[in-house]
DNA sequence: ATTATCTATAGATCTATAGATAATGC
DNA sequence: ATTATCTATAGATCTATAGATAATGC
């Protein structure tokens, strides 16, 4: 059957858009062929028309992901005016955001997996690290200048990542929440200090 | 072939202690039965005598991991005596242990893989957690009382954490460097500042 | 007879490929 | 004829189970 022009390239952007919230909720082992091509109405059998092989379609969701996560997060911080840290940090820590993985920060969500992936695909996630330090640092006072504002935010982008790999990775819900509220704490605090 | 006393625990804590290095290199989901027994010098059958399933021996590889790791840690703060929380700081985010995953903190490896599993597991990884903010917190400098010192612990892991798995994530070499030494800077400030 | 491990296998995945099909453009 | 997707399947996993085997204790 044949389809109006562009149809190809939309049905790829589906399945990239379900794979990027399916691996980081399910993880990259976790989601199959089959079960991903299901999703967006599809068989298995045209997967391999519009990629290579997994590997290439979890490098495009690594990009697409933090691509969709960072200008979420975006949003939130032009929408704060002149408290641009303090919504970047309280949208990242928050329980919403640690109850929802499938559409947050793919660092948190993934980035044991990517230690363990070929170097294309930990470069796809390089850059959107690189991207997410960026946008940490251009929130930060005016008062951090010079090369301390990339450090701070790499140190501040570090605690995030914990803070919320660990607020979903323990049992007790209690214990999760001060996670998240001892981590927006303590990255005030790095500004404060630095 | 029937052995000495002891032989089926012996060889139960061989499974337990290669699963859990395995598990922390490769990924819960990348480390087989058969590839495991295999390790240790047996084949498959005999995984079920010792293990009602698979998730039985990750909740025991968690617990003996995290126990692992911790002792090792513990030894490098009672060595450096008055500069406990340096030797933490620098040990946890050193070179070495990014790139031996395998030997080290099981939260760093594992924790988005945690965040998946039954509650179960998520509870040994929890019990795991605990004490090691309780092994953070006795290097605090006295100054840092009550209250205050574990929630300063919980903070300082969550960086840790953070900045390891972000170290052993990204394609750049320097990048990863880099990481690991702002993640030392900032575990010293956030003690300094709180 | 008991015990720890073995071989063999079931049944369910998984990634990837080959070739069929159906709809449209030429 | 071209195109996007389909069905079907290969071949390699994976977890788990059943029952055989071999060595020792009784």
């Amino acid at each position: 059957m044949r389809y109006e022009k562009g149809h190809k390239e939309q049905t790829r952007q589906k399945i990239v858009e379900a794979a990027s919230q399916r691996f980081r909720a399910d993880g990259i082992d976790g989601v199959g062929v089959v079960s991903l091509m299901g999703e967006v109405g599809l068989t298995q059998g045209g997967f391999y028309n519009h990629f290579g092989s997994k590997e290439d379609l979890v490098r495009e969701s690594v990009i697409a992901g933090a691509g969709c996560a960072i200008k979420r997060l975006t949003a939130k911080v032009a929408a704060s005016r002149g408290e641009g840290y303090r919504a970047l940090i309280n949208g990242y820590l928050s329980v919403e955001h640690r109850d929802q993985p499938e559409t947050g920060c793919v660092a948190a969500a993934l980035s044991a997996e990517m230690a363990r992936r070929p170097v294309e695909t930990k470069t796809a996630f390089t850059d959107g690290y690189a991207e997410m330090v960026e946008l940490i640092a251009s929130t930060l006072p005016a008062a951090v200048r010079g090369k301390r504002r990339r450090s701070l935010a790499m140190a501040v982008f570090a605690s995030l990542v914990g803070s919320m790999s660990l607020a979903r990775a323990v049992a007790d819900d209690d214990l999760s929440d001060e996670i998240l509220a001892l981590g927006r704490s303590a990255a005030l605090e790095l500004v404060e200090a630095g």
